[in-house]
DNA sequence: TTAGCATATTAGTATTCGCTCATTTCCGTA
DNA sequence: TACGGAAATGAGCGAATACTAATATGCTAA
């Protein structure tokens, strides 16, 4: 595993390692969208917004396109939601082994009580 | 999407953000490891080592089994490495586009060149 | 019980990050 | 040309990060 692939790792992971950023790149599944646009829909001030963009621009992740006056942002690989889709699953795995875990335990402490109530009787 | 599934999606890619943990992932694909082991994989301060072992085991990416005086470390949900997979593809998408957005530069510049030398004849 | 590994933790420091506020640049239009 | 809106950029600041060096903890074996 070459070295410049984990450093590119690691700079598209840091880009997607921002709540704010990941809203973005939501808000552009569906397509193309002005900074305007997405100010409005995530209630984020405008230059926050815009430096989130340029990190993700930076980073080529996200396309830049003018017209007239505004700029219409939209993700160059859709890998990219691939990518978001699959950390879902992973956070679901997560959560569904947590309730196992947590219904196991509850399980054993149920046997637990049974045993002191029985030792008491 | 909830807010709590884009924090936790943050806090992943955020643990993963770093060369060294990829670099400690790749090396736990086929199983379980001590940490001196990996120092020895990776040539890294061990203190700096379990600092990112600490990071990784807060969020849960990985599991630390006692065993004597020794700590084996392994990826608690396989998940991990589809998604770092998923980034290697994401990379060679961006290669491959690169060169061929390079591709179609040089053609259009000979034809300029052409152009130019046709000008100037 | 002590000596010596294996691992974790802490302190200190330089760097990076994310935010707000202010300003700038660029474009369309009156 | 001047004005107003859209977007980008820069300064400043507190919080988080990554690293090194030093120290602590915990286990094993003499």
């Amino acid at each position: 595993m070459p070295d410049s692939l984990r450093q590119f790792k690691t700079e598209i992971f840091q880009a997607l390692a921002n709540p704010t950023r990941i809203a973005i790149l939501d808000e552009l599944r569906e397509g193309e969208l002005t900074v305007s646009d997405i100010v409005r829909r995530l209630e984020v001030e405008q230059s926050n917004l815009s430096q989130h963009l340029a990190v993700m621009r930076a980073r080529q992740i996200v396309l830049a396109r003018k017209s007239g006056s505004q700029v219409f942002y939209s993700v160059r690989d859709p890998l990219i939601f691939q990518i978001l889709d699959l950390m879902r699953r992973y956070f679901q795995n997560q959560v569904s082994e947590s309730i196992i875990l947590l219904e196991e335990s509850e399980h054993r402490s149920k046997i637990k009580g049974r045993r002191v109530a029985s030792r008491r009787s």
